[in-house]
DNA sequence: ACAGAATTGTAGCCACAGCTACAATCTACA
DNA sequence: TGTAGATTGTAGCTGTGGCTACAATTCTGT
């Protein structure tokens, strides 16, 4: 085994990342928009990605196939227990991603471009660095 | 138009990096291994991204197709300017996000993790702010 | 020089995420 | 009530990134 080998497990945990970054960002849309509009429709999530409706409807099949969302045909979208869960973690962790941008004085769209695309990386402990230093940051001003 | 559209542009820009994300991921591991090795070869990024070499060959012709790389059958893989040029950039975000992570507390080996997925959608702006934090930051201690 | 190993290329498969075009269903209003 | 418009579903295409299996080429050691 070459000393290039273990440089592969980065890459590894980056494409793992990417199949699950669409469900991520779906259950908090699902989540955000049925609690502004009462419910979630295929065409509102289309409108919010910015998709046609037949992807989206595609990817719904998909994350109701791993037990995230819950769907009938002609029917709102909704999530499941374990959607909603994750929808709660993925929303912490992007406003923790969100506030500490700002905090460091990255301007607010910036911010939150940034924070769409970096809160899909983050790992636990780098979130728990994001937190601990909001908070020193805090008390110093 | 919904109030949702204007949303949709974040995702814009986030499935945009995606395309891009490869091919600095490429030019990147094309310019190290091209420095440690002296050339750099499809078995070496086989390895290096922890993939098969025929997904290697298909992704070197797409990135030749761009003007990244410079390649002949079964000779090794090089960088144009215009490629050199970006792996000079991804290489120094690389490490201004690396560097950032340790600075506030990452340990090294999430670091390196978290600093992959990262650095694609760190924009310029946000760039800055880290590299003036880390300035901040080493004048204070 | 040549046989075998390493490397690279090609054929063809899959999954995913995007699309248009068209069909089906629902909703709302005249 | 019934039709028009909005919404959702289906068929089928593209491009990308992953793979195995096999063919072609290059490299290496005897």
């Amino acid at each position: 085994m070459s000393d290039h080998a273990k440089q592969s497990l980065p890459h590894l945990r980056t494409r793992n990342d990417h199949s699950t970054e669409l469900a991520e960002d779906y259950v908090e849309a699902i989540a955000e928009i049925a609690a502004s509009h009462g419910s979630c429709r295929v065409v509102d999530l289309a409108k919010h990605f910015g998709v046609s409706h037949v992807t989206v409807n595609r990817t719904v099949g998909r994350l109701q196939n791993e037990g995230l969302v819950k769907t009938e045909p002609y029917k709102p979208v909704g999530l499941t227990a374990k959607g909603a869960r994750l929808a709660v973690r993925c929303r912490e962790r992007h406003e923790i991603v969100y506030q500490f941008l700002l905090a460091i004085g990255v301007d607010p769209q910036t911010a939150a471009i940034d924070a769409e695309g970096i809160e899909h990386h983050v790992s636990p402990a780098t979130l728990r660095c994001f937190v601990n230093w909001s908070k020193t940051n805090a008390s110093i001003s």
